[in-house]
DNA sequence: GTCTATATGCGGATAGAC
DNA sequence: GTCTATCCGCATATAGAC
């Protein structure tokens, strides 16, 4: 099962280059020196090879949404986010193409969507974690609103990034939107935290 | 040079509603029950169709960015952005398939850049403006980071919020993004205006 | 498992008559 | 200005030999 792992390795990273829509079958046969008919021996369709590489990225967030980690200091929830800023770096022509990829391959679409609709959840249970915690000072609809943002810059700001600094390096990268999180996350912190997010949003200065 | 218009027109609807890639010439032209080679004869391609779109958006911002006009008040504030988030949603289509607009019709993708970096010149401009009235309370960095923030909620935010709540009514219109932008300025706001943008907010309920 | 060859369909765009 | 007919190229996907 070699030259599986290889089409899906090659794909993910063609995809992310350039884009799903603009990344053929025929291209990526191409590229891993194969035949077109072999690669559609290992794979029935473009959207199967979508399937499987979303599959993976649902397995690397999971635990990142898990109701179970406790977030109780700022440094948790920094690293959560981070992982999660990472993950989505890493697989970003699902969100980069979004209205293709929901059109397209509705399933496919419908998965990205659902995983999008968790780490809201997830994002609000940290954040009323924090507030529990006195890190942050809030009510409750500035939660919502705050939770909801952290997902839609983390999901969207790479995009925006990168289509609004296209060929800059690094635009597409975390660090760009992890500057902005801090920012989001700022008003609503003081005290000694406040301090350390200060120090954090500092390593991000461009 | 009626059916110009007309084609225009059909053009914008038909993008808006199922988005650029996934409308072909030959559909516009089935829609107004013309043949696609008189379409052709007025729009040497499907790229001069976007491209007196754009021409049309642009003049209809133009305004808005504009260094002369005067924000002094909240109220100020919140007319332009207003403005602003409905010729966006007119001209949703250009926002939605920003990636494939880029690669498909570099010529089309580069004005509309030049466009969202001037509202976000424009949109500090204004912070600042806010800032020296008195109406904002908040250090350099912070001014910059709002004013970011805000462009990229006002560009993006009906795309996303209209992918995760596809087929909801109103999903992609103004109201949705206006809640959040309010939430984004509201930390950095106290006193009377504060008491404005609350009441602001709470017509925007959902 | 892997290849070559090919079916099928669609989208952008043009030619030339009326 | 408008039509009909058609070219061209590409992308997904399949058939059948090796």
């Amino acid at each position: 099962m070699r030259t599986r792992d290889r089409i899906l390795e090659q794909s993910l990273g063609l995809f992310n280059a350039e884009g799903l829509p603009r990344v053929s079958t025929n291209r990526i046969a191409a590229e891993l020196q194969i035949s077109p008919g072999n690669l559609y021996y290992h794979f029935r369709s473009k959207e199967q090879i979508v399937e499987w590489l979303i599959r993976r990225l649902e397995q690397r967030i999971a635990p990142l949404a898990d109701p179970a980690v406790a977030v109780v200091a700022l440094d948790d929830w920094w690293l959560t986010l981070h992982l999660g800023l990472e993950a989505i770096t890493a697989y970003r022509f699902l969100y980069r193409d979004m209205d293709f990829l929901l059109h397209e391959y509705p399933r496919c679409g419908a998965r990205v969507q659902h995983q999008v609709a968790l780490s809201v959840r997830a994002a609000m249970r940290q954040c009323q974690q924090l507030l529990a915690a006195g890190v942050l000072r809030a009510n409750a609809a500035e939660i919502a609103a705050l939770a909801r943002q952290i997902v839609f810059t983390a999901t969207c700001w790479p995009t925006y990034s990168r289509l609004m600094h296209i060929g800059e390096a690094g635009a597409e990268g975390p660090e760009h939107a992890a500057y902005y999180l801090l920012a989001l996350m700022s008003p609503y912190v003081d005290g000694a935290s406040r301090q350390y997010l200060d120090y954090l949003r500092s390593k991000y200065v461009r």
